[in-house]
DNA sequence: GTCTATACAACGATAGAC
DNA sequence: GTCTATCGTTGTATAGAC
């Protein structure tokens, strides 16, 4: 009704394109028309295109920047890896923050000289390099990299099957908590 | 100099820029002028900006299917699947396989669509698939779908390390090789 | 096999009325 | 806060000369 709710479904609906048919096919045209707005509507709520990214991956950074200040300050065990892991996924499947992953991964190339996509790509470096030793072997560094990504390969590796989200959340973590160690 | 050359090197040029620029980011007046042509003449050797793509496509996918009519043949051991494994990471680091792949994932939602696309992303899920029993665990499956990942990943993931290709995708392939038992 | 020249649609974005 | 109307640019693609 007031400003902040067409704000959020102007999100909402942009981040669903998004990840549907990608980024730069998708037109604010389109969105204006799936909303029931003109383009010039979209325009009073986001200055340019590239806004509406930034306020949807902007908000993903924040909880990032949180978790890998709480990783600082952790000792490097075994133990510490695993509860790092285990924030991680859970955080992930709060929110739209799952979907703004999908959105990024899928567009990557398209965002490549966005802001705040840069942004992103430097905290998942950083997070990666929490989960090993500066100077340990390769292998070990790939394999606990891995971890992340099991976290969330789960969703569209396992897309067939017939489980429960759940049952997907609950592998993806399994998988991740043994290959940190 | 013969039409085969101008093709291939219309190819060779057209991959670099989808894997730095993005697929929709780059355009056919920019291919041209990169390679000193007009659009016209790009024209010439391929009737779409589409047709481009599936030249480069179909040729991996070509790689794949014979992978995949091996991988029917064998046995489901774990030295079965470390082979699988070995075949597919040795054949994904000849010619321009890799960068093939690199476009493929970086462009997912620009390629959609695209029925090369579709076909390529049919061919690895049953890649994936042949990793394991039908009605294996969930974790089990997954674990062992992160194989195919980890050959993938190890260019990435390692990217800012001071190492040679040859640790990278030796790193991957021992990471992939423990994956799948 | 490559060119010039051009058609035509769609894009992101803006101006100004209501 | 949303509209209509329109700007300038760029996109893919084509026609026809050389």
């Amino acid at each position: 009704m007031d400003r902040t709710d067409t704000r959020s479904r102007i999100q909402e609906v942009a981040l669903r394109m998004f990840i549907d048919k990608g980024y730069e096919a998708t037109s604010l045209r389109e969105i204006a028309e799936e909303l029931g707005v003109t383009k010039a509507a979209l325009y009073y709520h986001f200055d340019t295109k590239e806004k509406i990214v930034t306020s949807l991956i902007d908000d993903r950074i924040a909880r990032l920047e949180e978790l890998a200040e709480w990783g600082r300050t952790q000792p490097r065990t075994p133990e510490a890896r695993r509860e790092f892991i285990r924030r991680y996924a859970d955080e992930l499947h709060q929110g739209r923050h799952h979907d703004t992953m999908r959105f990024f991964e899928r567009n990557q190339t398209a965002l490549h000289d966005h802001p705040s996509s840069l942004r992103m790509r430097e905290l998942m470096m950083s997070l990666i390099d929490m989960l090993s030793e500066a100077d340990a072997p390769l292998e070990e560094k790939l394999k606990r990299s891995m971890a992340i990504f099991a976290v969330h390969a789960t969703w569209f590796i396992l897309r067939d099957q017939d489980v429960t989200d759940e049952q997907r959340q609950a592998a993806g973590l399994a998988v991740a908590l043994e290959l940190v160690g």
